[in-house]
DNA sequence: TGCCATGTTAAACT
DNA sequence: GAGTTTAACATGGC
């Protein structure tokens, strides 16, 4: 469920609540959750794996984290932990296991838009700089650092440097420039990949590098491993893709 | 059946 | 205090 592409699907599919009253809400989210009903949702937003729903003078921010799920318009699902229920007069929707908090702050203060990679104000040269600035940084990790690359998580990583050739333990400033502008344009064009696989049900079976066992380039056995300050699993080969 | 995983935060350490 | 490591959370698939 979590990965950027994912909360960009919640939010097409969600979007026929925006301007709608809420009627009714309930769940055991540590808000107050009573503040909720009578409030009209003014939009639905999304930033990398958060997802916002707004309100006039607030929003509340919803984090799927690893197990989070939600249903639309369903009964509720038993034996799942219900934090958050929205009951409108038509439909409804319910959000399990996942983190739920209303934030202090402005939603625009708060988050840099241009670091999501699915969104229209992605800015890949301000990407650049913001890796420029940290040299000694694998990319492994970098690719997962949510204030470069917000949405991206450890399939996108996978199936990047994959895709681009790249060993997961280079480190950022080793990367030659072409490389380094190919793992920033591949961070976005895979993520609407994903989307679209996704929407049609084939995001597995498009996996080249993530949970794989064999290259299905050269079918030498990947490598698995979990790699850099971020330690997570990491399918790579040493062969097809090259440390700089 | 047990292990593991599309993730993050906060407490507990050095 | 900083930077780090560990624990906690919680569900479903293989």
């Amino acid at each position: 469920m979590p990965e950027g592409p994912s909360i960009v699907i919640l939010k097409e599919l969600i979007e026929k609540f925006e301007g709608k009253k809420i009627r009714e809400a309930f769940g055991n989210a540590k808000i107050d959750i009573s503040r909720l009903a009578g409030q009209k949702i003014i939009a639905f937003r999304s930033w990398g794996k958060q997802f916002f729903i707004c309100f006039k003078d607030f929003s509340i921010r919803i984090h799927f984290l690893l197990f989070g799920s939600y249903s639309l318009d369903e009964q509720i699902k038993p034996d799942r932990s219900l934090r958050l229920a929205l009951i409108f007069s038509k439909g409804s929707i319910y959000f399990y296991t996942c983190s739920v908090k209303i934030p202090e702050d402005d939603l625009d203060t708060m988050l840099d838009w241009k670091a999501d990679v699915m969104s229209d104000d992605w800015d890949p040269a301000r990407a650049r700089k913001k890796l420029k600035a940290m040299p000694d940084t694998l990319v492994c990790d970098a690719l997962l650092d949510q204030q470069i690359f917000s949405g991206v998580g450890n399939i996108i990583k996978n199936e990047v440097l994959f895709r681009i050739r790249v060993h997961p333990e280079t480190r950022v400033g080793d990367l030659p420039p072409r490389k380094l502008g190919d793992m920033i344009r591949e961070a976005r064009q895979y993520s609407f990949d994903f989307l679209e696989w996704k929407k049609n049900y084939v995001l597995k079976k498009n996996w080249l590098a993530h949970t794989k066992k064999t290259c299905v380039r050269c079918s030498i056995p990947l490598i698995k491993k979990y790699c850099g300050k971020t330690a997570r699993r990491t399918s790579f080969c040493t062969n097809c893709q090259v440390k700089y």
